[in-house]
RNA sequence: CGAGAUGUAGCGUAGCUUGGUUAUCGCGUCUGCUUUGGGAGCAGAAGACCAUCGGUUCGAAUCCGAUCAUCUCGACCA
């Protein structure tokens, strides 16, 4: 059966997709904005989902020998200036630090936009032999960068991310470790996030400043804009040689090693919200949801309700499920199922006496808000495979969505009428940083989300400015 | 950072054009009783330096200026 939307209290999302955004991340009690534009209080529910994607991210990254690691907030400007391209890709986003104490400071600090000149910094200090390599380090930590217009969670001044920064012997092995990266980030969305990724590599207007490469996930928000979620880059020698690091090689000879880096953002969470969620609020993949499972006792004050409720509470959190029994009876259960809902919980148990009598207890699930009468030993014991079931739904409905919103053109026309209505155009593409220039102010801000396929040798040529395609490129309006 | 809109209690708002008693209403909050199968009912109560700073005026939520914040559209970006 289905559940209409009584909520009057956020705007659609059909209606007016922003407004929808911020009603949610507001009522759903994810964050409050604090005094200083641009930055914000995660609350604990959303602080909650951001510890389990570093949990589930640990592991795998662990797997892959990366070790945890913490770096200081501040650059000396005077270091900060060694990489060229680096520098003036970040330095309009940069906040500095022009007095300590009272004294004002010789050399500004500046507040981490990203940290791969601190790792630079340290791995010369710590790298000297082959004997030395790989570095695999990870940080968990916060960045600053000074944006101009801000949105909770997706673009702010302040953002909480994971950046490794890696060092190698081999070309090929920095090569590697920023494809498997990649390969992990993919599998965060699709095993833990319920969200399918477009991934690929990134054109040369789209790449990192300072990398050679740059390697990308991509996920289609519900509204038919792109969201850069995650990157990795390969970033070659270029850092390792601004700041000189080298080591001794196996033959004895001084070499330059290869260096990668790669991170993904709270930002993830702005995925999470916009990939789900629905004109009821928030819908949260179970495997992140901080309470899995919500209990509603209805008439809890009759002991028959009181005692199912407990068993199946006490079973459900012996098997480790994330559960919550709300017996406050000073709401009313139709005030606890929207207070749920705008919350995402994935799960809702209503337990009645009505259905006691028979032995049941009613399975709400949120992601499709349906609604079904089950045997309480069924609720005690399948609850785990039902939360797979719905990551796997959920996964399911976003790909589809996803699938529905790849479009094949060849003209510039089709590429305009496909980004106007959203979702990702493919095409044809020569790679000319000025042909993308060209096409974002055709288009009103399309941009190439990442590379599909590259051509060797093909008779397509670019829509744009009719020379030889090189490759074909996915394209979209992007968050 | 450019263009536009908005800012009155936790939230949503009336009042502003044409300055003049104690700033309107709803939701929410608190207390009590009755309730509880989709945001319960009745009775009572608390809650607002009208975004901030300054100006005009006998008098400003209302007029003027600046600043800040949020939203939309650009530019920039994870």
């Amino acid at each position: 059966m289905e559940v209409k939307n009584k909520n009057k209290s956020i705007t659609s999302r059909d209606e007016d997709f922003a407004q929808w955004y911020t009603d949610v991340v507001k009522k759903a009690e994810l964050m409050e904005y604090s005094s200083v534009k641009g930055f914000i209080n995660y609350l604990p529910d959303s602080y909650a989902i951001w510890e389990e994607i570093q949990n589930y991210a640990n592991k795998l990254f662990k797997e892959k020998g990366t070790r945890n690691v913490y770096l200081p907030m501040v650059i000396p400007a005077s270091l900060f200036n060694k990489e060229k391209e680096h520098v003036e890709g970040f330095a309009p986003e940069c906040l500095v630090a022009t007095t300590g104490g009272n004294e004002e400071l010789s050399d500004p600090l500046i507040i981490r936009p990203t940290s791969e000149i601190l790792f630079s910094d340290l791995y010369k200090k710590i790298v000297n032999s082959y004997r030395d390599l790989p570095k695999i380090f990870n940080q968990w930590c916060s960045v600053v960068r000074w944006e101009k217009t801000t949105r909770p969670f997706l673009r702010g001044s302040e953002f909480l991310w994971q950046e490794g920064h890696c060092l190698f012997e081999k070309e090929e092995e920095a090569r590697q470790n920023a494809l498997d990266m990649l390969e992990i980030y993919d599998k965060i969305g699709r095993d833990l996030l319920a969200i399918p990724f477009i991934k690929g590599k990134k054109t040369e207007h789209e790449k990192f400043a300072g990398a050679r490469d740059t390697y990308t996930i991509e996920a289609l928000m519900h509204d038919g804009k792109a969201l850069q979620a995650g990157t990795t880059h390969d970033l070659g020698q270029g850092f390792a040689e601004a700041f000189g690091i080298s080591f001794q090689g196996r033959e004895g000879k001084l070499e330059v090693p290869f260096q990668t880096s790669w991170g993904f953002s709270t930002r993830l969470l702005g995925a999470v919200i916009m990939v789900h969620g629905d004109d009821n609020g928030l819908v949260l993949p179970p495997k992140v949801a901080p309470i899995q499972v919500v209990i509603v006792p209805i008439k809890g004050d009759q002991e028959i309700v009181k005692n199912a409720c407990l068993k199946i509470k006490e079973s459900l959190l012996s098997q480790g499920i994330r559960v919550l029994l709300d017996d406050d009876d000073s709401r009313s259960p139709g005030w606890k199922f929207a207070q749920y809902e705008m919350k995402g919980v994935p799960l809702r148990i209503e337990v009645g006496p009505r259905d006691l009598e028979r032995g049941e207890v009613v399975l709400a699930k949120r992601y499709d808000n349906s609604k079904e009468p089950v045997k309480i030993e069924y609720a005690i014991n399948e609850i785990s495979a039902i939360l797979d079931l719905i990551h796997e739904n959920m996964y399911q409905k976003a790909l589809k969505h996803l699938q529905e919103h790849i479009t094949d053109v060849d003209s510039i026309e089709e590429l305009n009428k496909v980004l106007d209505k959203g979702g990702y155009a493919r095409m044809a593409f020569c790679g000319d940083m000025e042909c993308e220039d060209k096409i974002k102010e055709i288009t009103k801000g399309g941009t190439t989300r990442c590379i599909y396929k590259e051509l060797a040798d093909s008779d397509l040529v670019c829509p744009c400015c009719g020379k030889k395609a090189t490759m074909i490129v996915y394209f979209a309006k992007a968050y």
